[in-house]
Order: structure tokens, then C-alpha cells, then sequence
DNA sequence: TCTGGGGTCCTAGGACCC
DNA sequence: TCTGGGGTCCTAGGACCC
């Protein structure tokens, strides 16, 4: 039966089921959500045991906006997205733990909790850094899905200390919002199952409408102007009086509300743009330290492309001035270029980035930001072909995938080219209150005295 | 003084073709 | 005065997610 179920999710036939008899099988098949709670914030706690009850919060590059914060800094009015310097009063005021964000740290934290959810549970699809769907097909016959998902959330705290919570339903939207609740309430101990029709509508009335996944402030507005407040309201409307008014995301969502799912989040994911960007740490106006910004971060963005196996067929670059001061002039500019064959070698690429700032520079201009997009992604990095105006591309991939190596090894930017320029320069982005790379650099490892 | 970064999908509308 | 019609492709912009 398990084998059968399998068959059908990952065949058309599943769709072509859809309507017909799956609906009948659809009854049983649930999907957890499993959520790290505070997850950057868990993160620094881990590592920082004084903090317990604290309110502890986690900034984006540059300090620049608190991203991550527990639920102590939430009860002091501290909102995700606020501009660190404006909350800096608060934040000094209780005593709040403030951390610059360490995205290599999390990531390795992630994969120790993500492996956890994958001994328990065959089926699971990574969706974001602190977010895994776990596909219970098969388990519910056997077993207590409640109690199997409470024995991982046990496992997970016991082995990596990071909190988190499991929503159970029969579609990603109801899971997701059990995961608020429990979340929300101690008493669920971590995981909260949606699973008859009469607790679907508890939930609903009693869930905010922008806390759906899927509505976000313009299509909460729009839903309030037309004189609905709460999901299970949404949920309950005719299915053409939503199509009507919205377009095919949002009845997606009211699918999903009523417990039908629609939402398939499961296909193996090749990223179709890479990019990276960074504001600067100080503005600068220097042809030389922008030309340097880009190229590193051409270097991160191939980096990434290698890793995928993928080449890509255009390269863009931007830059522009610091919106936020209205005294100085402002100016942005992008530009692109297409290779003519794919490319993955770095030496290429930050060629090709180098020609692109010369064109968009402009003297006098104050710049805070650059990036560097790549697009037109092809599976595979050796395009070696007839007429290929780059001489030994195989040598240069190689050297590429050297560099790669290299700076796994032995820490981020161990070499690379000199147009990346030096570690010290101003545009760098400032972390004031980094915690080291514990679980990933060998030199930062912590130390114990006893 | 200090204001994040990296993605996806969908749609409307323009350009172009026959 | 009335100013083809149907199709494809591309792009910009909107909306959403974490």
C-alpha cells in the first residue's frame, strides 16, 4: 500500500486521479510542517546557555534590520524587519542579546535537525532553512502520527537544543497553520494535528487572516475591503466568487483552506537565478572598491552555480546609491550579458562583471549596493563545444572547482582572484556582534575549560 | 550615523508574426 | 465613422515566501 501511495505521488497518474478516486484516498494522507521556533535566535542560544529567557535578537548583514527574534523580544514590541538603529533604545533598555547574523552557522545547524526529521520520516522536502515538510503516507495505519512527530521534536532538543514545532493536516496551508498553535500553546507539546472538519474550523476562525500562508498584506487588504476578516470566512465563500475576485495563487490558498491540496512544493529544485548582493558597509565612490565588490560577489555566485552543476547563459550586474539619503544624488543602473555559450568559470564570469561595472559606473555618485544576477541557467558546467572561443574551458573549470575546494576546506575567500581585493576594505558589510563559525571552521572551534 | 538578501510564480501588455 | 484576428514570446511589475 505504502509502495502504491508512492507510485501515485510521483506519477501523473496522481493528477489524473485527482478529481476521481484519490479523493477518496486523500483522506488519509497527511503532511507535517516541522518549524524551528526563533530558529536564527535558538541558534545563538545554543551556543550562548546564559541567555536562557532572555530575549535574544538576530540582525541581517550590515546589522542593518532585526530578522530573527524570541518570543521574550516580540513581548517588548520588537518587530521582525525593524531597522536595528531604531529599536536601539529598547533594546538597551531590557538588556536584549543582540547577534549579528551568522547564515554558516544556522545552515549548520540545519542540516544536523534536518537529517534528525529524516530518520524519522522517509518522505521529507527541505523548504527553507528552518522549515521541513515531512509526508506521514503510510505511517497513519500503523502508528500515532502525534506521538511519532512528539518523539522527533524530543529527539530534536535532546541532540541539538533547538526548539520546534510540527503542524499536521491534510494540505501544506492547514499544516502550517496548526504549526501556529502549536507553537502558540505549551499544551499541544510541540505538535498540533488538524484532522477532522470540525477542528479545520476551529482553527480557522481562530487564526488571523495575514497569518495564512499565502496572504500577504496587499491580498489581506483587498479580502478586508471586501469584508472578510478571518480565514475560516475565506474558507467558506464559493469557490467561483474567489476566482472572480483573485487570481490563481489565492484560490489556491482557499483549495488548500477547505483541505484540498493543490500546492506542490515538491519538485527538485534547480535554482533559475543566483544571485548575491550586499549593501556596503560604508558608501564609496570608487570605480576600483565597487569593481572589487562585484567581483566577489561574482565569485560567491559561481561558487553557487558549480555547486548545482549548472552554467549560466547571462550575467547582470547592478549598483546603485543609498535610497535612504535623499540630500545625495541618486542613480542606479543594470547591465547584462549573454554568454555565448554557457559558462561556470569563474575567470570568465568576473571578466565579463568587470566589463559590465565600467559601463554602468558613474563618477560622483555615492554607491551603498551592488549584485551580481545570474540567469539562463543550463544543467552542466563543461560546455565544451565546436567553435568555443575560450581555450582550454576544461582547465579553467577545473581550476574553478580547485578554488571551490580550497575555500571549503579551509574557510570562505582562502583564494580567489585579485579583483576581489582585500579583506579590509570599506564596502565590507559590518558585523559588529558576530558569534564565531563553531561548527564550521576549525580555528573558531569552542573552547571548554574545565 | 545606522534602513537585509535571496528566491518563486503569475499576469498583463507590448512586440512581432502570419 | 468604422481600422483583422489569432497566436507566440518576452518582459516588467506585482505579490508572495523565508
Amino acid at each position: 500500500m505504502l509502495k502504491l501511495f508512492y507510485v501515485l505521488r510521483f506519477s501523473k497518474l496522481y493528477l489524473s486521479l485527482h478529481s476521481g478516486s484519490r479523493l477518496i484516498l486523500s483522506l488519509r494522507i497527511m503532511v507535517a510542517l516541522a518549524d524551528c521556533n526563533s530558529f536564527f535566535a535558538s541558534v545563538e542560544k545554543v551556543f550562548h546557555p546564559g541567555l536562557k529567557g532572555r530575549p535574544v535578537c538576530v540582525l541581517s548583514s550590515n546589522d542593518g534590520n532585526i530578522v530573527a527574534l524570541t518570543p521574550e523580544a516580540k513581548a517588548l514590541g520588537i518587530k521582525r524587519g525593524a531597522p536595528f538603529f531604531e529599536v536601539k533604545g529598547v533594546i538597551e533598555k531590557n538588556n536584549v542579546a543582540v547577534f549579528s547574523g551568522n547564515i554558516m552557522l544556522y545552515a549548520a545547524m540545519s542540516k544536523r535537525v534536518q537529517s534528525i526529521m529524516r530518520r524519522t520520516v522517509a518522505h521529507t522536502e527541505a523548504y527553507s532553512i528552518d522549515e521541513q515538510f515531512l509526508y506521514l503516507d503510510g505511517y497513519e495505519q500503523h502508528h500515532d502520527l502525534v506521538k511519532i512527530m512528539r518523539d522527533m521534536v524530543e529527539q530534536i532538543a535532546l541532540w541539538t537544543d533547538i526548539p520546534v514545532s510540527v503542524g499536521i493536516a491534510r494540505t501544506k496551508t492547514l499544516a502550517k497553520v496548526a504549526s501556529k498553535f502549536a507553537k502558540k500553546y505549551k499544551g499541544y507539546q510541540g505538535v498540533c494535528m488538524i484532522e477532522s472538519d470540525s477542528q479545520r474550523r476551529k482553527a480557522l476562525s481562530m487564526s488571523g487572516l495575514d497569518d495564512i500562508w499565502g496572504i500577504g498584506p496587499r491580498t489581506f487588504a483587498r479580502l478586508n475591503s471586501l469584508g472578510i476578516v478571518n480565514p475560516l470566512q475565506f474558507a467558506d465563500m464559493r469557490g467561483d466568487w474567489v476566482q472572480r475576485h483573485f487570481h490563481k495563487p489565492e484560490y489556491q490558498t482557499w483549495l488548500e483552506l477547505n483541505g484540498q491540496p493543490c500546492i506542490d512544493t515538491s519538485e527538485i529544485i534547480r535554482r533559475q537565478t543566483i544571485t548575491t548582493s550586499r549593501s556596503f558597509g560604508k558608501m564609496t565612490d570608487s570605480k576600483e572598491q565597487l569593481k572589487a565588490s562585484v567581483a566577489t560577489f561574482a565569485a560567491s555566485c559561481c561558487n553557487t552555480l558549480r555547486s548545482q552543476n549548472s552554467a549560466a547563459g547571462c550575467i547582470s550586474v547592478f549598483v546603485c546609491s543609498n535610497r535612504f539619503r535623499e540630500d545625495l544624488p541618486q542613480y542606479g543602473n543594470i547591465a547584462s550579458l549573454n554568454f555565448s555559450i554557457p559558462s561556470a568559470d569563474t575567470i570568465e564570469i568576473t571578466k565579463a562583471a568587470m566589463e559590465l561595472v565600467d559601463k554602468i559606473y558613474r563618477p560622483g555618485i555615492l554607491f551603498k549596493k551592488s549584485g551580481v544576477i545570474l540567469s539562463q541557467l543550463v544543467p552542466g558546467c563543461l560546455h565544451n563545444v565546436l567553435f568555443d572561443t575560450v581555450s582550454r574551458r576544461n582547465e579553467r573549470i577545473e581550476l574553478s572547482r580547485a578554488m571551490d575546494m580550497m575555500n571549503h576546506k579551509y574557510g570562505v575567500q582562502t583564494v580567489g582572484l585579485a579583483a576581489s581585493g582585500t579583506k579590509d576594505e570599506e564596502w565590507r558589510t559590518r558585523k559588529d556582534h558576530l558569534t564565531p563559525n563553531y561548527l564550521t571552521d576549525i580555528d573558531q572551534i569552542m573552547t571548554i575549560n574545565i
